[in-house]
DNA sequence: AAGTGGTCTAGACCACCTC
DNA sequence: AGGTGGTCTAGACCACTTG
């Protein structure tokens, strides 16, 4: 062995990884332990603890006190998505931002939002729907419910000049956010709202946010024809 | 101050959040030094590079080398999906799964195909088309294109028992993963294979996967109307 | 009951980057 | 050039959980 240099934990993750990929160790088995491997790699336990941390929030590797640490057998493809606030997506892009309100206005929120932020009884909140710009093209419509006993202050921001989704993310950071995307089939009012054919098919970004057990904010986003999601860099 | 308690790094994590998150430092605004702060908390610096090491996977502090820890200005929303291998997600929902492999040749891949591989020359490989059903009804087609000089071992697997997504995630790992989310609209080819109406919205998943710099799979899975994706816990 | 990963500490040195 | 986060070590103790 006699390593001249000491191993840095990105090489220790890279070796371990290396050893599932050239199935050293299979799906299912168990890694030696922390120790162990440390002793063989001539390092400290806590660079080989290091090392496993990140191949267990990769997905790769299982770990359990007393009961080792172990190669998933079932992987799941585990995939990061950035969802950054509209109006910085479309700066990203090279375009012009522009926002119009639709309307806002207090309301009994529905079942199916009711039931999206885990509330027992049904609830007024404000609804606010509005529209992103691109260039002055529709880009992604926003129908939005924010908890007014939640964020108050929401009720005396003037939305005509902010978006909702804007003051929220500035001013009211959460601690919770589930998101939820799927495919909807343009009806005549996203039509009219989007300027979209009836029957386009539409990617639906639905997020829900909580600071503690508090509800903030429930969101339906309905993005245009050809809009992507992608992961990563 | 005077704790009893020895902090977890869980407990400077929710503190330091805690400060972000009732405006005792805003966004754009630099926090204090680590140290400062472990002297502040009365543990160990480790401990709180630890617990800003959380803050910064989840996207809510920036980190620079001299240039100190700050609140991000531009949050984003950071959703973490893991896309299971079709045949578990399938019987995680309490149905059969069954699969039938419609054909697979050696083909020559298109240039989109070659794109997302990030390949700049043509070459063929292994296309794999497929369908999978949950209780006897279509759930999700696969179109997939394999690297035979990465994989040459698939071309003799018995693709007509074991799915090629199953086969591959358990024999070969990938080191890097690319996906793509977006609508379609259903066509006839769409409707022929899936049995669904053309026009019907339909959530597309593509991925492409390396080990290395090598190209492993691209795959592109039509889902049926109504499927959905969701983060988290 | 014992073994394994998880955490905390204290200190040292390193690497990067802003000032 | 100096200050900040990043890493590594060595050791101790803790908490979970399985045999």
């Amino acid at each position: 062995m006699s390593e001249g240099e000491r191993l840095s934990w990105t090489e220790v993750r890279d070796r371990i990884h290396g050893m599932i990929l050239d199935s050293t160790y299979m799906p299912g088995d168990k890694l030696p332990r922390d120790e162990d491997l440390a002793r063989s790699f001539g390092c400290a336990r806590s660079t080989v603890h290091r090392a496993m941390g990140a191949l267990s929030e990769s997905g790769i590797v299982e770990r359990r006190r007393k009961g080792g640490t172990t190669v998933r057998a079932d992987p799941v493809t585990r995939a990061t998505l950035d969802i950054p606030v509209t109006r910085r997506e479309i700066e990203a892009k090279g375009m012009v931002h522009s926002y119009r309100l639709i309307q806002k206005s207090m309301q009994m929120i529905p079942d199916a939002v009711a039931e999206g932020l885990g509330l027992p009884a049904p609830r007024a909140m404000l609804r606010v729907e509005a529209l992103h710009l691109a260039d002055s093209a529709p880009y992604i419509f926003e129908d939005r419910w924010v908890c007014a006993q939640t964020v108050p202050e929401i009720l005396h921001v003037d939305l005509e000049r902010e978006s909702a989704n804007e003051w929220l993310v500035h001013n009211r950071p959460y601690s919770r956010c589930d998101v939820r995307l799927y495919a909807h089939k343009a009806d005549h009012k996203d039509a009219a709202r989007l300027s979209v054919e009836i029957g386009d098919a539409l990617l639906i970004i639905e997020r829900a946010t909580w600071i503690g057990a508090n509800p903030i904010t429930s969101v339906r986003a309905t993005t245009m024809p050809g809009y992507q999601l992608l992961t990563g860099s």
